[in-house]
DNA sequence: GCTTTAAACTTGCAAAATGCAAGTTAGACT
DNA sequence: AGTCTAACTTGCATTTTGCAAGTTTAAAGC
């Protein structure tokens, strides 16, 4: 997936902001990348969530497209080489973090585990 | 679909307001919301995106459970008795202005057509 | 009060997105 | 040179979405 094939449904820029980012799994990594810094391929699969490799593919593909996610060392290999926000992507922090207090004022009667901070990822294998 | 149907993928707060909002149409039908104030099924049909009546019908049905949303008459009959967000579902005004005031800084060298405003409904049939 | 109308859904099925397991590729390390 | 493993890709089952049509029911008109 990649920039040219994206389908905007209308003017509105709250429904193009949804036509990137509304779907289960974008900005959860556009959140791995605002509390970790700059994360490689299998940091960001580690995410509690549990991501599924094709589908980290794409999205990556696609934020990278849109140019809100970088390589670290552009000219370098992908292996070791991490991802991280540009700072389209980063202005983003205030929207998530909104969403985070939201959540955790609005849904508590809801979802009764939900923690005050978004938790640290699993170590790999 | 209701609250107790609902699955938690984790603890983390962001995560979890998108349990609820991260999909294609949930934030839509609350911009409508927060941009005409109380709205009829049909009125919230005619929206320019173009919702199919099976996937409103059960997002609203969604965002009742969690009190996001609410019927402006709850003991009056379904036809004409609007839906209108309580508090907690007002609450997400300031998200939805930020991601919009992002997508008209981040998106536009992406998407040429995307308006300053969003933009009023078509009339129906 | 009986019929007609239309808003508010529900249903069934096709199409697309997601989830999962397995396979492939290529640079780094020894 | 050979092995290892991070970073993907592929194929297919499952789930979600999209679309067209059908159903229900209060209210308006006669």
């Amino acid at each position: 997936m990649d920039s040219e094939e994206m389908k905007w449904r209308s003017a509105c820029p709250i429904c193009s902001a949804l036509d990137v980012l509304g779907d289960r799994w974008t900005m959860l990594i556009v959140r791995d990348l605002i509390v970790h810094g700059p994360r490689t391929y299998s940091e960001l699969l580690d995410s509690p969530e549990g991501i599924a490799t094709n589908i980290l593919a794409d999205r990556l593909s696609l934020l990278s497209s849109l140019m809100l996610v970088e390589r670290v060392n552009p000219d370098s290999p992908a292996r070791n080489n991490a991802f991280r926000l540009t700072k389209g992507g980063e202005a983003l922090r205030p929207v998530l973090e909104g969403l985070g207090k939201w959540a955790q004022v609005n849904l508590k009667n809801f979802h009764q585990d939900m923690l005050r901070m978004p938790d640290s990822p699993k170590k790999r294998k």
